[in-house]
DNA sequence: CAAAACTGCCTTTTT
DNA sequence: GGCAGTTTTG
């Protein structure tokens, strides 16, 4: 803490609203943040100003839902409030909820070394039961049993609670698969990335001294994105929530989009009714767009009835009107949005990055970005394949993950035969019977068949025994502590080069996949040196809590490589002077699968678009195309309904799609050597 | 056990 | 139209 300054210093620059929910530090306090008002600005001000009233760095829990949020905050809580509070608690809720469960995990049956399981993780798991409970014939979709389990811990039911509810077949099934779920990831002491949050909170209830404990030493706790929070986040909050009551939420409920993800809406909207006597503030100054920008903001949520009622005001000038196009096809629509970008880059002289076209879902990049390769305009397409997701990578994993955690059967299954050693499905299904009837792990199995002549052929005891003895050096090692070697050993002695070698033939690929599983050997290297006296489960955990994240931290604007393409869901948060909104149609905008889902889903939409509206500073362009080819088809399209809506506000124009000139190879050089000069200050 | 042929889908995705 | 996941075939 920069000691000898007034707690005051910190307000000069806010303006009232935001002083108020700085400086109202006791008892429950909602913030309603709407769009580019300077939550983020609220939110560190608030901590620094707690910490300069003389609260204890540990007394201080700041949760918020993403791992790049987190980090920003810590950035400028320090910049704000010296070194000294480095100490505070700032991270996501799964994290806060990962450490709660290591220190506590054996009041609940785990042990703190577990893996966390990611959702290809789950759906392995999901298929082997359902084949042990169904049979090979089941056409029961994993996936969809998957998504109802996880949509069960959400709402904090248990596996005994949807046995009693279940009505139907369906339900029946799902229930005793659930059940059966959550028994053998507690025997493989494996968890998921929803039992971060369930586990914790049932450990909580379960153990009143431990709640006790938490409630005692975080005094004063502050939620970001409030209006993302789902039923099991909210009953977590609410048991680190002590007598004094000192939350704070900020959010804004026309930003929740997440609702397919459990988040639910009605949570910010009935945060006062939870907390009696909650002061609430509202910041409704924008710093960011101009005002043609956010009344054509303000008329689209307008639409929405479950809101807490405000309106943006500009505190910018009126600036340009915002724009409807309307396109003959898709081709023209791309066309129309990339040349509007070559005119911003080349005759106002904006900056490529500045740029961003948004779209509803990933594959409406596809035309844009054949378009902008073949004129050689740079980009950068955010979201996409997740360097995780990547089949090399997770092979990789699971080899550490199987060698950190013993009885991870199902890391162990999936790479027993990666590279191929003639373990095939039908010996690792004797292995797995073997294992359930002998009450041992997969890994025990492995070794016991090696070594007994029960059923298995010589050549593939000589298999099994190799896995089985590889294992055994890399636990050794683990447990010596030599992580690095122990990763790297493990995956020399797997030969699993040859794996990636016989999966990509192509020399390029082959090298660049191969790259990708030296640079995660390197990071252990590097984790290991940075982080001594941290468990191997540790190293694991920072990789599976920051999955989501693209190999080169994507969302960081500044790096950013010429204009952006990205979905309407990973803007939020983001700005851009200059953006196209495009596929403002119905199908896709809202999308067809919320409007069977009925309105609460079409509300969603709606505060999809109106995220999408509130990104633009400077100019926003709105277009939609009148016939589309889709999925091979040509289609007539229809414009949204959400234009409709707006379409008398004033707060649109409706411009006709000129056709004109495709841009010459002139134009094209003319821009890149632009572009290079920009880039080279 | 692995390659070839075939089918069915086709939203978003912070951790 | 394209991909991933599955079934069929050698």
């Amino acid at each position: 803490m920069k000691t000898g300054e007034r707690p005051d210093s910190l307000l000069a620059g806010l303006n009232a609203a935001q002083r108020q929910a700085v400086t109202t530090t006791e008892g429950p306090l909602l913030v309603l943040a709407g769009a580019g008002t300077g939550k983020t600005r609220v939110i560190t001000h608030r901590v620094a100003y707690l910490l300069r009233m003389g609260v204890p760095t540990e007394a201080i829990a700041a949760v918020t839902f993403t791992n790049k949020a987190a980090r920003e905050m810590r950035e400028r809580v320090v910049a704000l409030a010296g070194r000294g509070s480095k100490g505070i608690t700032l991270s996501t809720f799964h994290s806060l909820g990962v450490r709660l469960l290591r220190a506590e995990a054996a009041a609940i049956g785990y042990r703190p070394g577990f893996n966390i399981y990611d959702t290809a993780d789950q759906l392995s798991l999901i298929k082997t039961i359902l084949l042990d409970i169904r049979g090979a014939t089941t056409s029961l979709d994993p996936k969809a049993v998957l998504a109802s389990i996880s949509r069960a811990k959400n709402r904090f039911q248990l596996p005994e609670d949807l046995i009693e509810e279940a009505s139907d077949d369906w339900e029946h099934v799902v229930a005793r698969c659930y059940d059966r779920y959550q028994s053998d990831l507690r025997n493989m002491n494996c968890v998921d990335f929803d039992d971060l949050l369930l586990l914790p909170v049932l450990c909580l209830e379960k153990h009143a001294e431990i709640g006790a404990k938490y409630r005692r030493r975080f005094r004063y706790l502050l939620v970001d994105e409030y209006q993302d929070t789902n039923g099991v986040q909210y009953r977590f909050l609410r048991l680190l929530v002590g007598p004094e009551r000192n939350l704070c939420v900020v959010g804004d409920d026309d930003q929740s989009i997440y609702g397919f993800r459990g988040a639910e809406v009605d949570k910010i909207l009935r945060f006062e009714r939870d907390f009696p006597g909650t002061t609430v503030v509202k910041l409704e100054d924008n710093y960011r767009s101009t005002a043609s920008i956010l009344n054509l903001a303000n008329s689209v949520i307008e639409s929405n009835v479950t809101r807490h009622k405000k309106r943006l005001r500009s505190t910018q000038g009126q600036g340009e009107v915002v724009l409807w196009i309307t396109t003959p096809d898709g081709a023209a629509e791309v066309d129309h949005v990339i040349r509007q970008v070559l005119n911003l880059i080349e005759r106002e002289r904006v900056p490529s990055n500045s740029i961003a076209i948004l779209i509803r879902a990933a594959a409406q990049a596809r035309p844009f970005e054949e378009k902008l390769r073949l004129r050689r305009i740079p980009y950068t397409l955010i979201g996409g394949q997740s360097y995780f997701d990547r089949k090399e990578i997770r092979d990789v994993l699971a080899y550490w993950m199987a060698a950190a955690n013993p009885r991870d059967d199902v890391s162990l299954l999936r790479i027993l035969n990666v590279p191929r050693r003639g373990i095939g499905t039908a010996t690792a299904r004797k292995l797995d019977e073997l294992a359930r009837e002998s009450r041992i792990s997969l890994l025990e199995a492995v070794s016991l068949a090696a070594g007994a002549s029960g059923g298995f052929s010589p050549a593939l005891r000589t298999a099994l025994s190799h896995v089985s003895d590889l294992f055994g050096r890399a636990q050794q090692l683990l447990e010596a502590r030599q992580f690095s070697r122990a990763a790297r050993q493990l995956l020399e002695e797997a030969h699993y080069r040859e794996a990636v070698d016989e999966l990509y033939q192509e020399p390029t690929a082959r090298q660049a996949r191969w790259n990708a599983v030296e640079d995660l050997l390197r990071a252990v290297t590097e984790w290991e040196r940075e982080n001594p006296g941290a468990e191997f489960a540790d190293f694991l955990e920072a990789l599976a809590l920051t999955k989501g994240e693209t190999a080169d931290d994507t969302r960081n604007e500044k790096k950013h490589h010429g204009l952006t393409i990205l979905t309407l869901h990973s803007a939020k948060g983001l700005e851009f002077p200059h953006v196209f909104l495009v596929g403002v149609e119905e199908d896709t905008l809202p999308h067809r699968k919320s409007v069977e889902e009925g309105d609460a889903a079409v509300e969603e939409e709606r505060r999809l678009l109106y995220v999408g509206v509130t990104r633009a500073r400077e100019t926003l362009t709105l277009t939609q195309a009148e016939t589309r080819t889709l999925y091979g088809q040509p289609r007539a399209r229809l414009p949204s309904r959400f234009l409709l809506e707006v379409e008398q506000s004033g707060h649109l124009r409706r411009a006709a799609y000129d056709p004109g000139e495709e841009a010459t190879e002139n134009d094209v050089q003319e821009f890149l050597e632009l572009y290079r000069r920009m880039r080279e200050p």
